[in-house]
DNA sequence: TAAATAAAAGACAAAAATATCTTTAATTAT
DNA sequence: ATAATTAAAGATATTTTTGTCTTTTATTTA
């Protein structure tokens, strides 16, 4: 379905969105070793999504590392895929064709016509933030090592201002 | 969402659905033309899916080429996506981890869930025979060269036997 | 100001996917 | 039998994706 730099791009973005906040960043090593990615790999993604600073943001030097806004985490997961120019999985044709509409639709265009849009919305809907609330109420990444202490003061709170 | 060897390899297969039988084969110059693919590249993914002669069946030599037999075209579009290894997009996880399920679910896993057996279903009773029958109704791969004149004996009609 | 820290940027390397070309084997027609 | 035709098989080339390593830049702390 997706590229691996997708799929690291997606998981590392939730990862953030559930474990930062502005004034506390996360380093590219805690990232790549919770969403089980290779660290260099994951920073050049990284560097995709920080572009503007509108979904994630990063400051260098001692302290720093990544986070979240409150207001960046109300932006939908497929702001992930599009950062990463991978939004066409949910736009473009199943049998990768060109042309394919209602018009001149390819052989599988009239079966997948209800499934894309749904999947669409899908990926349009889901905030990001709501997604790294779940993460706290049961899913995981890898292997659930460092969980349970780490309870941190829920992102997203009241303070958050940019 | 698809490699292009699974796409090229779907194309190909509904293409031979519709324009072949077993006593007129078509070549793979005629293949590739029609469903805009390199030749030779997609003679290599064909290879894959002659094996054992379930899916599509071929000759050499003069008159030789590809076919289908009217049991294959009741064969469903997923059993291509196996043949070309590609079937995983329907059942592993979205997100790529190894471990997801319900007990341990990745952060998309309850809202993929539905969509996720949909899509699989999707491929699993499409039969590919019907998927031909749709490209005569209307449904093309690229250009409309080559159609209009082409009103070939409709396969799978009686005669097949195998 | 100097040293330490961490991301950004750039160059490079390895692996996988995509694509092409050549040789071989099977089949048919002459 | 010979020549012609067509897919199978193998080798090679190109491109893209994935991954690593080094250098630079920004920031903080001492």
């Amino acid at each position: 379905m997706f590229s691996k730099t997708a799929e690291y791009a997606i998981r590392a973005t939730i990862f953030i969105a559930q474990k930062s906040d502005p004034d506390h960043k996360i380093g590219i090593e805690e990232i790549s070793k919770a969403i089980d990615s290779p660290a260099s790999f994951t920073a050049k993604i990284l560097q995709m999504l920080t572009r503007g600073q509108e979904l994630i943001s990063s400051v260098r030097g001692p302290n720093g590392g990544f986070f979240m806004t409150a207001e960046a985490r109300k932006l939908p997961l497929l702001r992930v895929l599009e950062l990463v120019g991978e939004d066409g999985v949910l736009k473009k044709c199943v049998l990768g064709l060109k042309e394919c509409s209602e018009e001149k639709p390819c052989p599988l265009h009239h079966r997948y016509r209800k499934l894309k849009p749904e999947l669409a919305r899908m990926f349009e809907e889901m905030q990001i933030g709501q997604l790294a609330g779940e993460l706290d109420a049961g899913a995981t990444f890898v292997g659930n090592k460092g969980r349970g202490a780490g309870k941190r003061p829920m992102p997203g709170g009241s303070k958050a201002t940019r």
